[in-house]
DNA sequence: ATTAAAAATGTAATAGATTACATTTTGGTA
DNA sequence: TACCAAAATGTAATCTATTACATTTTTAAT
C-alpha cells in the first residue's frame, strides 16, 4: 500500500507537491504534474481517505436518519438530498431506525465523534433528542437539520424544511366535508409524534370549524404501515356506526384501508371515501386511484441539503422553518356522500 | 475539543490507559476505570473517530450500492443487511445510483481509498466493473460481494447471494402455460443485465420446453418502474394479436401493467393474466392481488452481510454463489385462459 | 543583466488514538 | 519479609496526508 511518500520519491518531488497535485493541481507546473501522474500510475497509489479525513478534520459524509427506508415518501426526499449532496461533494450515510425500534447507542455515538459533517433527521427521534439535550453546547456535534417533521419544542432550535402539516390536514378534511361527509375517521401515524400531532390538529380544526362532532372512537393510532391501515380499518368497519370517510396519515395506510373496505364487500368511494397523505407512486395506480395530499418530496430533500450546506459553510441561516407547498390531489377514492 | 491527552491529564493516568478504557476496559483496575470515567465526564470528551479510524486503518463502514432506494425489494434486502451489520458493529453507507444514471467517479473513488471495510453491490454496475478490472490485484480495494444479481462473467469472482433467477422465471412461465396461455409477453428489466438475462432465459426455456413459439414482439425492455410497465403494456394492448398473459421482471411493472389493462376496459385475470417478481408489500393488496415470485429479501440481506463479515475477518469463503429459495405465490392476477 | 515580485516547490510540524515495548505495581507464596 | 509471576500502567513511536512557513525558481520589467 503505497503512500504519498513513495509517490514523491518516485516522482522526484516532495510529499507536499504530491498533496498539492490532488488538492490544488493548478499550482503545479505542467511538467511537475506529469511527473506525479506517472509516479502515481507506476506505484498504483490510491489516496488513504482515512488519513485525509483525519488531517482535515472532516469526512464529507452527511448522515441521514430515517424511520424506514421502505417508505416511498422518504425515498423521494432522499433522492433530493442525494442530488444536492453529490453536487456539493458529500456522500450520504443512511441510518434506518426501523421505526425507532433499533438501539440508538451507536447512532448517538456517530453524531458526537466527528463521523459526519452534518446530520439530517427525517422525522423526530426521541432517543436522539435525549442525547442532544444532554450535551448543552453544539460544539461537540455537527450541524443538524430536521426535515419532514415539525419541530417539537425540544428540538425547535434546529432548522427544518417541511409542509404545513396542520393546514394540509385541514384541507384534506375540508375536502371530505365539502362532499357531505360528517362521520370522518382519522388514522394517525403515532410514530412521528410531531407530524401526526399536527395532522390530527388540522383534522380536529376542520371538524370544529364546520361544527362537526369529533367522535373519539373514529380516531386511531396507526404506525404508517399497510398492515396497520388494514387492521384499523377492520375495526372501523365493525363499528356500530361506521364512518363514511377515512383520512389516513399516509398513503400506505390508505391503500391498506381501501383493500379492507373492498374486501368486506363495500365500495370505495361509493360507500366509504378514503384519502391519504404523501402521494407516493402507488397512489395513482391504486384501484380506485387515491385522493391524497402531495408533498414535494424531492424539493424537501433538495432544500434540506442546501440549507445544511449553508450551515456547514458557516453562512447564517435564519432559524424559521422553511415551509414548502402541499397540494390536494383529487382522484377517485373520494366522492359525495349518497 | 478535548483529546485523550487532556482526559489523561485530568485523570492522572497516561494516554495509553485512556485508550485502553475504550478498547480493553477489562484490563483496567476498577479504581483506574473510575478515574477515567470521571475525567471523561468532566472534560466532556468524545472520541475522535477520524483519528481512530486512521490509526486502525478501518472505518467499520460497509458501503451498499443500490440501483434505487425506492424499490421495495431492495428495502427488504437492506433491512436484512442492517440487522446483521448492527450486530457486528458496522455502519451502513448507502449509495443510490438512481438506476445507473449517477456519475460513478466519486463512488469508484470511495472503493479504493479505505473509506469502507467492505462493499455490497445489489445488482451489477457496469461503470464499477470497469474500474475493478482496471485494478488487477484485490490489494487496493476492500472485500466485495454482489447480491441479488447473478454474476456476469467479469465479476464472477465475487461471492454472491441470490435466488436462481432462471428457474424462478421458468416456474412463473410454466404456471402461465399450465393455465393454458400461449401468447405470453415478457417485460424485462434491462437495467440489471444479469438478472434480466437470466429471467429472460428462464422464460424462453419454458416456452421452448412446451413447444411454444416465442414472438419477439412480445418481449420488451423495461426499466423496472411502474411507468415503464404502463408504457409497455399500452404497446402490447395495441398489438394486432395481443398477449393473454404478461410476465414482468418485477412487481412494480406488473402493477403498472394491471392498471393499464383495467384502464383499457379489459379485466385481469379474465382477459389477461399478469405475474410479477419480488412479492413486494403492495402485491398482496393490489386489485386483483398479484401472483408473483417471492424472493426472501431479508434473508438475502442477512446472508450477504454474514458472508461479507466472514471475508473481512479473513475466514475462507467458498466462492460458489449462495442460492436461496424462491417461491411462486399464486394470487388472483392469473387464471386459466377462457 | 539585474532585481523585485510572483510562482513553484520543499521542509518539517501536525492532527489524535493506538500499541509494541518497557516499567511499575500487585498479590500470593515461601 | 522477600521474591516472583502476573497484572496494570506508562513511554513514545506510529499511521499518512496536509499545510504553515521557508526556500528556490521563474517571470517580467528596467
Amino acid at each position: 500500500m503505497s503512500s504519498v511518500k513513495e509517490v514523491a520519491k518516485e516522482a522526484g518531488v516532495s510529499t507536499a507537491t504530491v498533496s498539492r497535485y490532488f488538492n490544488t493541481p493548478e499550482q503545479l507546473r505542467d511538467k511537475t504534474r506529469k511527473k506525479v501522474t506517472d509516479a502515481i500510475k507506476k506505484t498504483g497509489y490510491s489516496m488513504n481517505s482515512l488519513a485525509r479525513n483525519f488531517r482535515r478534520g472532516k469526512t464529507n459524509v452527511i448522515v441521514v436518519v430515517i424511520p424506514s427506508i421502505g417508505v416511498p415518501h422518504f425515498g423521494d426526499v432522499l433522492k433530493g438530498i442525494e442530488t444536492v449532496a453529490r453536487q456539493k461533494g458529500f456522500s450520504i450515510m443512511i441510518i434506518d431506525t426501523q421505526f425507532n425500534t433499533m438501539p440508538f447507542d451507536k447512532m448517538t455515538n456517530t453524531f458526537f465523534s466527528n463521523q459526519a459533517d452534518g446530520i439530517i433527521l427525517l422525522g423526530s427521534f426521541s432517543p436522539f433528542k435525549d442525547a442532544l439535550s444532554r450535551s448543552k453546547s453544539s460544539d461537540n456535534h455537527p450541524p443538524i437539520i430536521v426535515s419532514c417533521e415539525n419541530a417539537t419544542p425540544d428540538i425547535s432550535d434546529f432548522p427544518s424544511v417541511r409542509i404545513d402539516n396542520e393546514s394540509a390536514s385541514t384541507a384534506a378534511t375540508e375536502h371530505l366535508i365539502s362532499l357531505g361527509h360528517q362521520r370522518i375517521a382519522y388514522i394517525s401515524g403515532s410514530l412521528s409524534t410531531g407530524v401526526s400531532g399536527e395532522r390530527e390538529a388540522g383534522y380536529r380544526l376542520a371538524m370544529e370549524k364546520h361544527k362537526l362532532k369529533t367522535v373519539e372512537d373514529l380516531i386511531s393510532d396507526g404506525n404508517l404501515t399497510i398492515e396497520d391501515g388494514r387492521r384499523i380499518t377492520r375495526r372501523l368497519l365493525n363499528l356500530h356506526q361506521r364512518p363514511t370517510a377515512i383520512l389516513c396519515a399516509n398513503d400506505e395506510m390508505a391503500l391498506g384501508s381501501i383493500y379492507e373496505i373492498k374486501n368486506s364487500g363495500l365500495r370505495v368511494p361509493d360507500d366509504i371515501s378514503v384519502i391519504g397523505f404523501d402521494n407516493i407512486r402507488y397512489a395513482e395506480i391504486s384501484d380506485p386511484p387515491l385522493t391524497t395530499i402531495a408533498q414535494p418530496g424531492e424539493e424537501i430533500g433538495e432544500k434540506t441539503m442546501y440549507q445544511l450546506c449553508h450551515i456547514i459553510e458557516g453562512v447564517e441561516v435564519n432559524s424559521a422553518p422553511t415551509i414548502v407547498p402541499h397540494q390536494l390531489i383529487i382522484r377517485s377514492s373520494t366522492a359525495s356522500i349518497k
